[in-house]
DNA sequence: GTCTATATTGAGATAGAC
DNA sequence: GTCTATCTCAATATAGAC
């Protein structure tokens, strides 16, 4: 028994193997999964590139451990915010900060699945990228439609086009969110949501708003 | 003299070369500009990978080629659009209108400046990316700025950080968007300014809203 | 304008010594 | 767990015939 005895044989991954995956994750968000050579990410862990496989069988493999890892934790994010919200409204609001949350905790891993899922969901073995986002889709729609039918959001758009919105504009922002800059991650996350719940327009905006 | 007589020497480029760009683009949004290959523009020109060097210097010059294309014209159509507004709204509604527009008639441009704009714009060659997306913000948050000072929208987040969310929102709808289905680009666009404009939280909503 | 044939480079991955 | 050395393959690009 070399483990650490907190943690069961099964569950175990090396701390040298996180950290790869951590570096492997920097180069991935920074020059594309496609674009980052396997000596690179070598270079950076300070390695030499066949050493790199006796942690992983392939760059594959990285990018999918990286990937798993996110998506488990933001899931449970979600449902703990979910579970613990007053109304629809304010499940909302805490969804909205939970992930632009996760710009500041986990940007590469953010940036990863934004340019990267298009690709990777292709193939058999990273359908858990399908399974998870539209896992997401569910509980954000639930909770936006448990809003619409209580009267407490507009229901003349639907919940499933209002996500679509909602989701491009948060997970995008990671390609211009600077963690290290003024802003927290909870400002960006109130101002999204004060042009979501009230609109641009003012009361006395003449002309068309719908 | 062999080229059309319409057409001056300095801006003809051949018929054939502009389906060669068309068909890589189709490609390039697919697949990813990293993870298409020549040959595989090749085959679906219907040619060998060598020939296409007849048309091309390089991979790079099919890219470029497609993106100054549709940047000078969606660029033309920004400007066209705020030349002919009545007040900053009805420009910003045109201007939402003429960027969701852009998904059906560059469904492929759009992706690929979507999905390779970070890779690209580090390379001397392709600056022109840059200047490109800084002008349309330039156009965007000038017409948001003059909505905000003559009261039609609210000020008190800033016209930039309104437009990012715009600018992302909008963009990243290629990802989802089909040409093919019941929904028209307008209608996407009426749907996205509904909430964009009035909210989407209503009158009787309780809680803070801001 | 396209084909045949090939040069050249760089990628992911492997085997075995240390 | 890392290094040395190398395999193998696929990619962009080129040269010249037709």
């Amino acid at each position: 028994m070399t483990t650490d005895p907190l943690t069961s044989d099964a569950e175990f991954v090396s701390a040298r193997r996180s950290e790869i995956v951590g570096i492997a994750a920097e180069l991935f968000a920074a020059k594309g999964y496609a674009n980052t050579t396997v000596r690179e990410i070598a270079d950076a862990a300070g390695i030499l590139s066949g050493s790199l496989y006796h942690h992983f069988d392939s760059k594959e493999s990285m990018v999918e451990a990286l990937l798993r890892d996110f998506l488990e934790r933001i899931d449970a994010r979600y449902r703990s915010v979910i579970a613990n919200a007053d109304d629809p409204v304010d499940a909302l609001r805490e969804l909205v900060h939970a992930a632009f949350g996760a710009l500041a905790t986990d940007r590469a891993a953010v940036a990863v699945m934004l340019n990267e899922y298009n690709l990777l969901v292709q193939y058999p073995r990273f359908a858990f990228l399908q399974d998870s986002v539209e896992e997401s889709e569910r509980l954000w729609v639930e909770v936006l439609e448990t809003g619409m039918r209580e009267g407490a959001l507009r229901d003349d758009v639907p919940a499933a086009a209002v996500y679509r919105f909602l989701r491009d504009a948060i997970w995008v922002s990671v390609r211009w969110y600077r963690p290290d800059g003024p802003q927290r991650p909870d400002d960006v996350a109130e101002e999204y949501l004060t042009v979501l719940l009230s609109g641009l327009a003012t009361p006395t905006t003449t002309g068309r708003t719908r």
